[in-house]
DNA sequence: CAGTGGTCTAGACCACTCT
DNA sequence: GAGTGGTCTAGACCACTGT
């Protein structure tokens, strides 16, 4: 109960925190808000009660509250401004994040089983946007890599990479042929990799990905290129991922809080 | 200081927390922990000291330490276990995310001057697979909505959605020109949108859309699906958004922590 | 068992916003 | 000035991990 207007009146009424329950008070509420959120109770631009508040009101401390309530910034449903109060989001459903994972990774969670071939990997002077790539004098040595990424013996995925010839350090085409690319930088290479850019884009397939990828030739693919660089911002990694557009596809989706009971 | 082994070491040294600044500890903490990362002095999979430890050597609480700690998770810099620390996250250099924002929006970050030509917006009977997407009735009556999205003049995107019909709520044509599909729906139904789910493909650019977009027919395409859903579930809008692939782009960047002072 | 992170409390002071 | 969120403290107990 808090005082509003002179009033008595229960501000969110209905749910209590149980002490006794595994799942911690937080979340609890956590989910008390998700749900008077999603079901329209409290409308997107609604201001929360102060955090003081909802501590008195659900007998918890501020700490347990703010505690819930970055989960549910994190998540987006909320947003604070300081000396103004908490207020709802609008959900941002025109707008979407898709995560691109590791290859290896990302088939597993699929449920399909991935694999790499080795296609290409050898040591190169550097055409000139390679060169440009990789701040690279134009005929400098450079290491190909070319890899062919497939998921149930059906071809995703072509992978070609460029980085910074290192004759010190030995390739092992073990490592070549499963290592992450920022893997194989960084065991080939003296500077590490340690910011990376990658640019997505629609494309069709050239003449020779076609032919590794098994599609016609022109067929839509998606570019995702990919750029490395060291502490110092140099770059040390350069190349592209091209997904068979057929076999391939990116999935933005939002859940509600999960599971604890 | 602190015990190890034995013997006291500094097990962080050089810097420290300037409690009259006006950044906050524990973000300069996160500062002085992610440059150690940064430069190697912290290697992916080394430990962190344990928070309490942190603590006393830098001279502030536990809950600080943890709000640090939770900035730099966040960031995917460290990962915490529990009961056995805090450790060095390998960084996630061969994955990506990429955001996707309302077209407005993203195109006047970009700098450029957005607009949306309304090409169609009419009351149609649904077709089998518009009827699937939104479980309605074969030939069951939907809302189809179709604009042309420019930036700078330049036709960027094609927008085609499907929504249900609702005959009490009348359709303004400045509505339908200038709001987010969500948006629309929440005006024009009774149910709204709580809940999105993307698809992001690859494609070729149909006859029909490729004259829209000013493209050769069959020219590459990022094509975006939308689903939207009510808190029961229940689809409430469907379509897609069209790319063209020479003109758009998503990219995914990591930025080390910024400003403050 | 000792040590770790996960959660919680009951205070405190500050910066910010609105009236 | 009153109310808000942002930060901080110095404790506490718990669950989990290793030996």
């Amino acid at each position: 109960m808090i005082n509003v207007y002179g009033r008595q009146v229960q501000l969110l009424a209905g749910d209590k925190i149980d002490k006794n329950s595994f799942v911690p008070p937080y979340f609890q509420l956590a989910r008390i808000l998700e749900q008077k959120i999603l079901s329209g109770e409290l409308k997107a631009g609604d201001s929360l009660p102060s955090e003081t508040d909802l501590g008195k009101e659900y007998e918890i401390s501020r700490m347990t509250v703010r505690k819930c309530l970055s989960v549910l910034a994190e998540r987006g449903l909320v947003h604070a401004c300081q000396g103004r109060g908490t207020f709802v989001s609008r959900p941002a459903l025109d707008r979407a994040v898709f995560t691109l994972d590791e290859f290896h990774r990302e088939m597993q969670q699929r449920g399909l089983e991935p694999e790499a071939k080795l296609i290409a990997a050898r040591v190169l002077r550097a055409a000139p946007e390679v060169a440009a790539r990789l701040a690279l004098a134009e005929g400098g040595r450079v290491l190909h890599l070319c890899r062919l990424l497939l998921a149930g013996n059906v071809p995703i995925a072509l992978e070609r990479k460029y980085m910074r010839y290192n004759r010190g350090r030995p390739v092992l085409e073990n490592e070549l042929q499963y290592r992450a690319f920022s893997e194989v930088i960084a065991l080939h290479n003296e500077v590490l990799p340690v910011r990376s850019r990658m640019v997505l884009r629609a494309g069709t397939a050239a003449d020779g990905d076609a032919a590794l990828l098994q599609v016609p030739s022109g067929s839509p693919v998606l570019c995702v290129e990919q750029f490395l660089f060291a502490a110092d911002d140099s770059p040390v990694g350069w190349g592209f991922f091209v997904y068979r557009g057929d076999r391939y596809e990116l999935v933005s989706e939002v859940r509600p809080l999960t599971g604890g009971d």
